[in-house]
DNA sequence: TATATTAGTTAAGTTAATTATTAAATGGTG
DNA sequence: CACCATTTAATAATTAACTTAACTAATATA
């Protein structure tokens, strides 16, 4: 509703908007082709690709080769080199820095370790300033080419502040505005968005969700969220807080036991901290597994690496622990595919190092119970989701903000 | 994607839309406060109203006293005869139908009872066709006004072909193509949907939704389905089956005794037929209970409506039951309000019968359960909101559908 | 070399917007 | 009561951006 009435120049930027686009993806491509394949005018798309070759969106890339005969066509190329797009990973346990252009290709990369174990300190962030640039530099970038800064985080950040509201992890970052920051220091739009909602984009840009207009992506690491794509959009919920499932309930609670009620909670009965948490308590009880071999000397030191280890070595009680987790997950994603009538669901994060052993029965499981096919895959993009996804929706930024007006 | 290029038709046919949209919310209206409401040129609102006014979809309805001074505008509104819409909703145990004008006003309505008991037989049809032009007869309404037919039905329908897929209370209509008769009935188009889909349109529009971008209408009844806007407009998923929850799995079955897995689908837990059978039951197997007295002489025709009296009448046994059900329906609205962020829930059906001392305790259970508050409330119009729904949507469709290309 | 073929441009015409001007209708004021 | 301020609506001229039609450009092929 109230979608802004139409002028001349309305029709301008649109088409401006769909050459470039169709450019983008299907370029080269002649002037020709282009006005095909939007049913617009010959004289138009020349009018509207000299306005582009003029702002330097678009190039001239030399003739083709001909097929047949005919004067043969001018080939025109996004000018991918036009802007740049810095992405910026806080998920995981390190900070992801990359440096794209407009047609999303990675050029260079870096990544900034945290300088106090787990917890993420204010100088952290300066540090991930001082290397931006420095990427910038090794690749001869000069700022003010930096179309967009994307910021992917953990926790609910307001959109107009750029205020974090809850992410533990970062509660000295708290008092840090990225937003402004960001802004200031190289002049950019700056995006900040959920990291795993970047991650879905990422998947469903470039990755597992390719073609698909409906996904949901889940990420089983230290914690528990989710990303949906609903009609090819990432949705974000009332509140932001669309996909934050930690606090999902499993099995119905009994709510006359409240010190028992977490142990309802998905967060607890699926992440991988939680899990790690199991296996050395049950060590400590005496539990037999071969998980100890590959940490010697000391329990309180055993990771999920060594949980796979110990499942690939077909260590028992690790593929007991293995089996109730693909079962608790099924019911979970079971009930998400049919609210939501998914066809795929993409799975992310450290669980994905469990390999085929965890997958396939999941897989079978989920399909035994729901009536239509619900493919699930492991993501493709690993690690570098976020980064993708952050690029994906800078590129889309920069192309709704270019010709507005 | 490839959203079709602009040209000048393209400015006016979406021009032609906006002022009708507004002349039917906001109208009686001048043509003055319609180019500020818009952003349009005077004589841009002039010309396009003058193309509405020939087409008759708009009416001039005299000057309106002014209040400072200067020339009366003259006043335009939604010419709301100018098409007429049927809605048909075979939800429930009844067929309902009603005609209305483009403004969503219900002017007349019908019903037919099915012939056989609670199974739709070939012959109902007919009588639906029949009672319709008895109902256009009376309002002296001519067959060709109607510019849209929806029918709500319930299961999946194949949008293209407007046959069932899954329905097998209607299994005697499988073989009747609703879209194919209607439009050669009417000559009108013909919209078939999802009846609880329909509901949520309905509530969204009209009822408890409105000015909700995000809600989720769940549908207690018989059966248990679901339907979500989501920005705004009905999602149906990738194979229209988004909401069909009745095989949302309660609790972690135990995969080992397939014999009592249906035990676990939210059909099971929650819909009123499972739950006045296991009344039957355990009044079977000597439980006390009031609900007894509302029905003397036979358990099997123990109905929903007795329970909700033995519910206000306080008897224990039925107050225990409404508190599983609380218990278990609580679980259920927190992961889905979790997952899609959800503001309001809208809960209808013939559960909202138990009133109050069912929706304050699931409030407070839900509540305490998620992060964000999530509003619950019983649908506004009830019965009606099918009806509604299929207006709501009927007049969007003739809206696009008036002035494309 | 002539001809067919395809690509791109130029010129004229069309649609539908805008701005600027004018006309219409009314209330208030000297 | 005439006249002016005010608001609404209509008319005229201008502008933006598209389309069709005619033309030029560049190549392959006969």
């Amino acid at each position: 509703m109230k979608g802004k009435a139409g002028n001349p120049k309305l029709i301008r930027s649109t088409n401006l908007s769909l050459i470039t686009e169709l450019v983008r993806k299907q370029g080269p491509i002649s002037r020709a082709d282009v006005a095909k394949i939007l049913k617009l005018s010959a004289p138009s798309v020349s009018s509207i690709t000299e306005h582009l070759l003029a702002m330097g969106i678009v190039e001239e890339v030399g003739t083709r080769d001909l097929v047949g005969s005919g004067r043969p066509p001018i080939m025109l190329s996004f000018n991918q080199y036009f802007g740049y797009i810095v992405a910026i990973d806080l998920a995981g346990d390190k900070i992801r820095l990359a440096v794209g252009d407009l047609q999303g290709n990675i050029l260079i990369e870096g990544e900034v370790i945290f300088s106090f174990s787990s917890k993420i300190m204010k100088d952290d962030f300066f540090t991930v300033i001082e290397q931006i640039k420095q990427l910038l530099q090794q690749k001869n970038i000069s700022s003010e080419k930096v179309k967009v800064v994307c910021v992917g985080t953990p926790g609910i950040i307001n959109k107009e502040t750029g205020f974090f509201q809850a992410a533990p992890r970062y509660k000295e970052w708290n008092n840090i505005n990225i937003r402004q920051l960001m802004e200031q220091e190289f002049q950019s739009d700056v995006i900040v968005m959920n990291d795993i909602n970047l991650s879905v984009i990422g998947e469903s840009r470039y990755g597992a969700g390719k073609g698909f207009t409906n996904l949901l992506g889940i990420n089983i690491d230290v914690g528990i969220g989710a990303g949906m794509i609903i009609e090819g959009k990432l949705y974000e919920g009332s509140r932001l807080a669309a996909g934050e499932v930690g606090y999902w309930v499993c099995d119905t609670p009994n709510h006359d036991e409240p010190e028992s009620f977490h142990k309802h909670y998905l967060d607890y009965r699926l992440s991988l901290h939680a899990l790690i948490g199991k296996v050395k308590q049950d060590l400590q009880n005496g539990q037999e597994s071969k998980i100890v071999d590959y940490c010697p000397h000391n329990f309180e030191k055993i990771t999920f690496e060594h949980f796979c280890k110990a499942v690939e070595a077909g260590d028992p009680y690790c593929l007991k622990m293995t089996k109730e987790l693909v079962h608790s997950l099924s019911v979970v994603l079971v009930n998400m595919s049919l609210l939501l009538d998914l066809e795929l669901i993409v799975i992310g994060g450290q669980i994905t190092k469990l390999g085929y052993s965890f997958i396939q029965p999941l897989r079978e499981l989920v399909n035994r119970m729901v009536p239509l096919t619900t493919t699930l895959v492991y993501s493709e993009l690993g690690e570098r989701s976020g980064i993708y996804g952050g690029f994906a929706i800078s590129m889309e930024h920069v192309m709704d903000k270019l010709f507005e007006d």
